[in-house]
DNA sequence: TGCCGTGATCTGTGATCACAGTTAGAGTTG
DNA sequence: CAACTCTAACTGTGATCACAGATCACGGCA
């Protein structure tokens, strides 16, 4: 096998299916609470949409399913799943939990690249939610990348995998509010809390930076609990 | 709506899909240690084992994807993944601080029917174990019965399914192992452990409990990682 | 006017076929 | 006898069809 040297720097090109696309778009809506709980998703509407056969639709949500992002009912229908408010809390506790340990793993385990992608993240967020009216979409989209940055830096591919199930069960309780209410942007703890997490990591402090991500976590949830939105 | 008094008392019924039914048996494979790491699956023949079409064993075979229990490579091949040892121990660290969380969690949140199913489990394997030839296959499955008494203890659905989730990607390793090697369970270690993490249980002591699996999935994996059998 | 049966239309599930890409082994060549 | 070539069988992916069950709106009966 003789080869120009230059071909040694091509990297395999990931052939990607169509059903892992049709896997990330759906994902995509779920996480940034487009698709709300309760919704309704048909497996042909959807592959219309993305105009694909149902088949790569039909792996998608069997993978989302796996996952409990989606659900499917006793009569035949695909949904985004109704949470009760103790299944919320459940929820929020593991969390708290598991993000909190990703955080105070990245504060022990992060190297200066990790710091440069967390404050840049950081920095783009607040940016985005100072401006008189923040565009709120991408405000959530600015929020998943900090928040990711972070528990990137922890070094863990499993524990990032983790974080990210839960995210697509929590989306589209935290983001369809989220996009619903400013108010909860404009009151600023977020930032407050995402300035303390960073300064925390950067400090190798883990038990700050853990209580910072609670604090987040915890602010957002109590925020959904009080209005007092969710199914019995 | 007046129905006879007697048919209050029907359930519905559960409609179990095939798919599902396909899941269920190879999830079973995969974390009892039957199907070792790098082991091929080809959908057909398994559709023919099964006795179905290929079309559950491809729902099954991609929501084990999803969850990274299997995956299909490059070449259009799905096999269990090979684990490496820098994989294995991030795997083993994340297993410590959520299956430690969780039998925290438990002696803090349990009733006393829980404490009833985490005696009766560690009972059984104890004795299997202390059979002069224990049968293995039996020994594995009542470990697994043991530690998910400890995490259904925790009252947290989420919890016990993420744990089910690294069970799954832990399986083929670790207890593919111990049924080649009777001799880590004849060491006694795990039945020690198992009867510490029940005490602290039932003390209400989280610190101990967490201490407890945590030894046991330790000892568990360096006995593994000694024997120096997995990949670069 | 209120209720119930009924059928058209939709749902997800499962089977089958088609296809491009890979693998393995037999056959051939040096 | 080793190495190469080519082909036949097999791989997962995607599309299409078939089907049982659920939904919903329309129409007829009380």
């Amino acid at each position: 096998m003789n080869l120009p040297a230059s071909l040694n720097l091509v990297e395999p090109l990931e052939r990607q299916t169509l059903g892992e696309r049709a896997y990330a778009k759906l994902a995509d809506l779920l996480i940034s609470g487009r698709l709300a709980p309760g919704e309704r998703l048909s497996l042909r509407a959807a592959a219309d949409v993305l105009g694909v056969s149902i088949m790569p639709v039909r792996e998608a949500v069997s993978r989302l399913v796996a996952d409990k992002a989606l659900e499917v009912t006793p009569n035949r229908a695909v949904r985004v799943p109704l949470m009760s408010a103790a299944q919320f809390r459940d929820l929020t506790k593991v969390r708290i939990a598991i993000e909190g340990h990703a955080a105070a793993q990245a504060a022990l385990h992060r190297d200066k690249r990790d710091l440069v992608s967390i404050a840049r993240a950081e920095q783009a967020m607040r940016a985005e939610s100072e401006l008189p009216t923040p565009d709120l979409p991408r405000a959530v989209e600015l929020n998943k990348t900090f928040h990711f940055a972070v528990y990137e830096a922890a070094h863990s591919p499993i524990l990032v995998e983790i974080i990210r199930a839960l995210w697509l069960k929590a989306g589209p309780v935290i983001n369809l509010d989220l996009r619903a209410n400013p108010d909860r942007l404009a009151k600023g703890d977020a930032i407050k809390f995402h300035a303390d997490v960073r300064k925390a990591i950067a400090a190798g402090d883990g038990v700050a930076a853990l209580e910072g991500i609670a604090a987040d976590i915890r602010g957002a949830a109590d925020f959904i609990l009080s209005r007092g939105g969710l199914a019995g």
